[in-house]
DNA sequence: CTTTACATATGATATATATCATAATTGTAG
DNA sequence: CTACAATTATGATATATATCATATGTAAAG
């Protein structure tokens, strides 16, 4: 974790359009005051649940998991977020303390306002607020959707689905590099880690991907969408 | 399905401290001129995933679940909401269609109103949409948690969980009646329709609880946390 | 450079859960 | 009231998944 200096200003920032497309230029200028923009490399964590909630956070590059914390040292993974796709934003409004950790998979830049003038502004601002609303909305009923998509399938169609998610949500091509260890796609998609991997391998047998360490190659994708779909 | 007339006004309605505590009288008496009062009977679908928002409504009497629909007519119940627990909020501003569907489980009472004109009412009222959020934010993250809740459990676990949760946090006591079959339960609790029976019946073999039909009695809850927590 | 821990990998086995079959009971439409 | 459908119920069996064991590779720590 590393603080750096801001180079952008949040009224040139082309990321305000995910939130702060409805503050005008002083506002912009007056939170600009308040801004952190603070670097993380892979597997910091940025925060931690039940820590106190003081900033409002959102990702500019990278990507985050969202995460719960267990017992037996097996958390269980919410979601995995890239840049506009979120961060820690309903929180703040509904809970004085995080109800989730984040942790960086990998290297990521993250922007951070302090949550009283965040709060301060929206009181001030209501078309902000709806803004805010909107996005938040959006955010959790993907957050939901994909976690009932995710348990309604077979270990095959869960490793198919999220492997589909990586190459047409993330990456947006079919060769990627799996941010996440073969464990924590267990603790994303509820299985156990020896099955995530014999079920990669059964894909690389049946020649419907390629693996090479965390290097992934869709190599059938009609047919990995047809286990995601009935599988 | 029956259109009732307004017998209380929102000005009156205790209910309101819900949502429209930062709501001025004007305000409330505005709004009051938009609301529909509707009751419907146990097993009446309230809406559809798909339809058209139109109005916001949220639930002031009864009990009803919150699903989305299956192809091969299995549903997945995503949660079961009582009164001021909520209903159709966020999705209203982030969604032009409805994301999820729901039905009255038991006689219910839903307050609707006009959603452009709750919409109007947050332009110009920034702490009211402040109200919205942070409520919203809860329950959003309660369904959330419940989900992983049960989700990490085995079966039996999972029985005692939303077991407990009627008795803890729906009927307030030990002796209730179940509002929904133990098909629907299976929904709910992502398993198979025999497997609830099944385990229902263990648990009144084993003396922990008590049923006749669909009314249970919870006889030994200590048994039945131990097994929520570590089943 | 060694040592240790952790990630990947695969097989054998145990266990949890689903599926199939059947029956009794309850509710419901005619 | 009867017939039909859905719900509750239970057992036998099949299947999916987890657990245990072991090996190899790979990255971090001293």
């Amino acid at each position: 974790m590393k603080r750096i200096e801001n180079k952008t200003s949040c009224t040139d920032c082309k990321l305000k359009s995910m939130l702060f497309q409805e503050l005008s230029k002083p506002e912009l200028k007056y939170i600009d005051q308040f801004k952190k923009t603070i670097s993380y490399r892979k597997g910091e964590i940025i925060y931690c649940e039940g820590a106190e909630i003081k900033e409002i956070m959102y990702l500019k590059f990278g990507l985050v998991k969202l995460y719960k914390k267990s017992l037996n040292n097996r958390d269980q993974i919410i979601s995995i977020a890239k840049p506009l796709d979120y961060v820690s934003l309903l929180t703040v409004f509904s809970n004085s303390t995080y109800q989730y950790s984040i942790a960086a998979i990998e290297d990521s830049i993250i922007c951070s306002f302090d949550a009283d003038t965040i709060r301060e502004l929206v009181l001030n601002n209501a078309s902000f607020g709806v803004s805010i609303i909107e996005k938040v909305g959006k955010t959790y009923d993907e957050i939901i959707k994909s976690t009932f998509e995710i348990k309604r399938r077979h270990l095959r169609g869960r490793i198919a689905y999220i492997l589909l998610n990586f190459s047409d949500h993330i990456y947006y091509k079919d060769t990627f590099e799996l941010p996440i260890s073969r464990r924590e796609i267990a603790e994303l998609i509820e299985m156990t880690t020896e099955n995530v991997i014999r079920i990669l391998s059964e894909f690389r047998k049946d020649k419907i991907i390629g693996i090479d360490g965390k290097q992934i190659a869709i190599m059938n994708k009609p047919l990995l969408e047809k286990i995601s779909e009935s599988g």
